[in-house]
DNA sequence: TTTCCACTCCGTAGTAACACTTAAATATGT
DNA sequence: ACATATTTAAGTGTTACTACGGAGTGGAAA
């Protein structure tokens, strides 16, 4: 099992702390580091490498300067394969909503409890996505829009980080040589990862590769502008 | 405007030649030929060049020999691009159920007045499908799961029949040749088809048309195997 | 410590896709 | 019968992708 790098990323040190211990205390799970704002958190992220970034970031919502609403769309554009789970006081349809539909996986309060907690972190690691028992209230009495929520995925296991990255752009139609330089990979480095992408996913081509990815969830075609226009 | 070409799959002579009356009667329709079997269907429908195949085929359920379950599952594989509308007596949610989950696009009772049948072809021929009131009274009930409906599609105008056969395939990840041969075409055609289709969805690759199709209901990615079993 | 895996990169080669232009045959609508 | 749109196809490239084998590094796990 690999160990499942949490991020927290809150303006109150004593938070930050509080939850750093009990993630800690968690098996299998690890605080790979903290952030004190979205500005603080983008600029850590830039100096890390592929293995260091987190799987799951905890992102309070009331911050100085870049605020959670901003660092979420920052992260769903820049970092689509991290998944951002909101920690907020604040518990309205309107702003789950609005965080749902910018790629959150998940919405604690910050009284959750330990036991929440764990259950969500590892959901979030298993499938992608988690939802309390209150935000599925919600979704119930039609207060959330959950068809933009992000979808379960499948099978975490099977593609590497690196290879859910190469993918992703993939479907966003950059070719080999402009990933490459995106990541500031070696051309052959990006074939390989093309080249093992097929061999896993058993695709013949990138039609097959999008195929895969968006039936398991691995990327959304709403984030491409290829719907038509009506008239 | 173009023509609709509507066909009436049905075993009884009477049937088609009423329905054959009544859309003959709707301006800009009309009824391109009749088969009295699933069987008589298809082998009709080989004999057609590719702007003589009809846009809507209602088929009536209850047919000797092959029947309209058999046809529409055969319909859905080869002929993914012409709407199929049920027409029968039976109006249970598990029938009903059933034939949606296996593409169809409409389904209407034997005794629909033909204001209702006109709007409905008009509706299928415009966005790909039709419900009327009654199967939308089944989906609020919860009798139908409608995820598998034929879902709308937005722009049916952009692309011709051919460069849709030609896109269905490309998500299939068959690779030009292979389309080539599967239509009896030169590989020069299809690479124009390619071309257009690029163009028109502005799309830098294959990747780009996937997602189009994809994102505008053109192809149904459920047809695809990619999704990775759960362990 | 050693094993394992993800990530990185190279060489060589063949093939499919992409770019741009042109244009004839064939239906279709009016 | 005429204008229009679709389908078909060609020439002539260039580029990107696919295939296969090999290999070094560094970090994490056992």
């Amino acid at each position: 099992m690999k160990t499942i790098r949490v991020v927290i990323v809150d303006d109150q040190e004593l938070v930050r702390k509080g939850f750093k211990l009990i993630i800690s205390s968690f098996s299998g799970m690890a605080v790979a580091f903290e952030a004190e704002s979205g500005g603080d958190l983008l600029q850590q992220l830039k100096a890390k490498t592929i293995r260091q970034l987190p799987h799951i970031i905890l992102l309070d919502l009331s911050m100085e300067g870049m605020d959670g609403v901003e660092t979420s769309k920052f992260l769903a554009k820049n970092y689509p394969n991290i998944h951002v789970a909101i920690l907020s006081m604040h518990f309205t349809p309107a702003i789950v909503n609005l965080m749902i539909s910018l790629n959150a996986c998940a919405y604690f309060k910050k009284n959750t409890n330990s036991t929440e907690l764990e259950k969500g972190l590892r959901k979030i690691a298993e499938k992608g996505n988690y939802f309390t028992e209150e935000v599925y209230e919600m979704i119930r009495k039609g207060n959330i829009n959950h068809s933009n929520a992000k979808k379960e995925v499948i099978n975490e296991d099977l593609l590497t980080e690196r290879e859910r990255q190469v993918l992703d752009l993939i479907c966003q139609e950059y070719e080999t040589k402009e990933i490459a330089e995106m990541f500031d990979l070696g051309i052959r480095t990006v074939e390989s990862h093309r080249r093992n992408l097929m061999v896993k996913t058993k695709a013949r081509n990138m039609a097959g590769l999008v195929i895969y990815a968006i039936s398991n969830n691995l990327f959304n075609p709403s984030k491409s502008n290829k719907i038509s226009k009506l008239i």
